[in-house]
DNA sequence: GTTAGCACTTCAAGTTCCTTGAGGAGCAAG
DNA sequence: CTTGCTCCTCAAGGAACTTGAAGTGCTAAC
């Protein structure tokens, strides 16, 4: 049983956001509480971290919801849940390569910064400044 | 000289945000106006790009006027503006391998709920969807 | 020529997702 | 028993956009 403390420690989140996610509805079963205060077990840290992944995945809190509703009715398919993640899954892969593209472009221009000014000032290089990105 | 719509569909952002940016004060030099209408040509192209880059890198726009500024400024340090460029970087790097690990256990999700609870309905899987996710 | 339609303009207000702050309470150590 | 830490609620604030209203300019059809 963690502390929310403790949970935001493990999980990365602010406590304050954990909170919110709580209030929102995002996080279904309500944790434990002793005097007031917010117990977390295994169960709760699991939905804790796929809430975190799904808000990776780029859903909305508003999507979340959805998909936390159809989690928890017995009637909805569970293939559907399964596409659900699979096409997330999807979205994410694509982000990773918009990322992997910016880190690349990101290395070009500290390459091209360095190799043609060099250290310290230098202010013949505005151009490179401008146009190190390439056009 | 691209229209601020060509500009946007080429860059991804929508009008609107681009004009925010230059509100902003994150688009250096003023584009090109006729008629009170923007017009970006190869270089302001390359200053939208890196601004993209650097948001996916995760820079508050506040950190980026800064940058920008650092840009403009002859005295300051090429080698301090790769420095920052590689760190920025880095950080990517890190945020692409938690993109990666979240995407792995969303596929984990969707084949622990396909495997147990296959097609169709089911109401004796809520145990997979409350823990399917390792805790 | 003029009228319709579309992309553009500014400016203000609204939205999402948190974050921060005020004011207070439980609890363990000294 | 007081000091200090973590926690509580509730309300307000902030970052980064987004949307809407009201108007302008070009282009193409009638």
């Amino acid at each position: 049983m963690l502390s929310i403390g403790e949970a935001a420690a493990r999980s990365g989140l602010p406590a304050s956001t954990i909170r919110y996610y709580e209030d929102e509805g995002l996080l279904t079963a309500p944790p434990h509480r002793k005097a007031g205060r917010r117990f977390y077990d295994g169960l709760a840290m699991a939905e804790l971290a796929l809430l975190q992944d799904l808000r990776l995945a780029g859903m909305t809190l508003a999507d979340i919801r959805q998909f936390q509703n159809a989690r928890q009715n017995p009637a909805a398919s569970c293939s559907e849940l399964a596409a659900l993640a699979q096409e997330r899954a999807r979205h994410l892969r694509a982000e990773i390569m918009a990322l992997r593209r910016a880190e690349e472009r990101l290395m070009g221009f500290a390459r091209s910064c360095t190799s043609r000014c060099g250290d310290g000032p230098s202010s013949d290089c505005s151009q490179v400044r401008r146009i190190s990105v390439a056009v």
